[in-house]
DNA sequence: ACAATAAAGTTGACATGTCAACTTGTTCCT
DNA sequence: AGGAACAAGTTGACATGTCAACTTTATTGT
């Protein structure tokens, strides 16, 4: 077992929660590992690519919103990524603060090629996985998340 | 719903993944404020210090296999550590290599007043879980977290 | 015994994350 | 119309995370 001593916390204050944080890092170790492999991708760079593809060239803080993360840093990463030539970038004639962002066709290539590499990755991890269970896990995913909103204890 | 647009990934690539981070960060930024209203404590001094109450005055490397910390990064915060007065250390005599921590009486009486917090936060992140979706969630997290240890796809 | 290897811990370089101030443009309110 | 409040994005300061090189001390293998 990899987590020998997990159970020995007398009083496991931060049992879920350690759990989850071990979780996140070995998936992010993955991930991170992986895209190295396969392309100069980041994971945020890979995130940040794949939620505009999934709207009509969306602004800076649309991005931002949809992958969970503070809009200075992605104001400086979409910066370097325009560099970098995977994205362009226009400001939207109606209203003059937004800058619109959309892929270029090297980020489209490289996102398409990545794309069954990521899937698999996907199935993969949730090989031994159930549906049920899956379902399942979400939904107490759910209600945790829910739990961690609150900031009052007691 | 607070995740609208998770569904409308048509190729929902990072689903699991992407799930994972969104909890991990609202855990974090929870953790974090709970722990700057009732302490001057950041995360990782608290998971520190639950790690050495666990141990007979741990080295530095015991302890950063415990809370999954980088040897290095560790070495500093052990550093602001001790001369926040947290911590106490000294060199080992038998292998002179190590550096045994151990907890000052600031530290333990801090982390004390802080147990009962701490064990509440845990209880009310789970208060909507019962205990066999516990126990499914604990072994769907192993299993994907076996699958993350896998660097080949395919 | 002693060279090669490895472990503990430190340090440097650099990427990423977090927070808040700031600029510019937009909307709201009267 | 015109000022207050707000939204988009940029920037600075600083904490945290990651990786690798390096020093010192122990262990291993012959």
């Amino acid at each position: 077992m990899t987590l020998p001593l997990d159970m020995s916390f007398e009083k496991p204050s931060s049992f879920v929660t350690y759990r989850l944080a071990k979780l996140q890092s070995q998936l992010n170790a993955q991930g991170t590992a992986i895209l190295k492999e396969k392309s100069g991708l980041s994971l945020v760079e890979w995130r940040v690519i794949q939620v505009i593809r999934m709207f009509e060239k969306p602004s800076l803080s649309q991005i931002a919103e949809h992958v969970q993360m503070d809009k200075g840093q992605l104001s400086r990463k979409v910066k370097v990524m325009i560099e970098k030539r995977l994205l362009n970038s226009q400001r939207n004639d109606d209203d003059k603060r937004i800058q619109k962002l959309w892929l270029t066709e090297k980020a489209k290539k490289i996102s398409m090629d990545l794309m069954p590499v990521m899937e698999q990755r996907q199935h993969q991890l949730l090989a031994d996985v159930t549906p049920d269970e899956l379902e399942m896990f979400y939904r107490i995913i759910n209600k945790i998340e829910a739990a961690a909103k609150m900031r009052d204890i007691k």
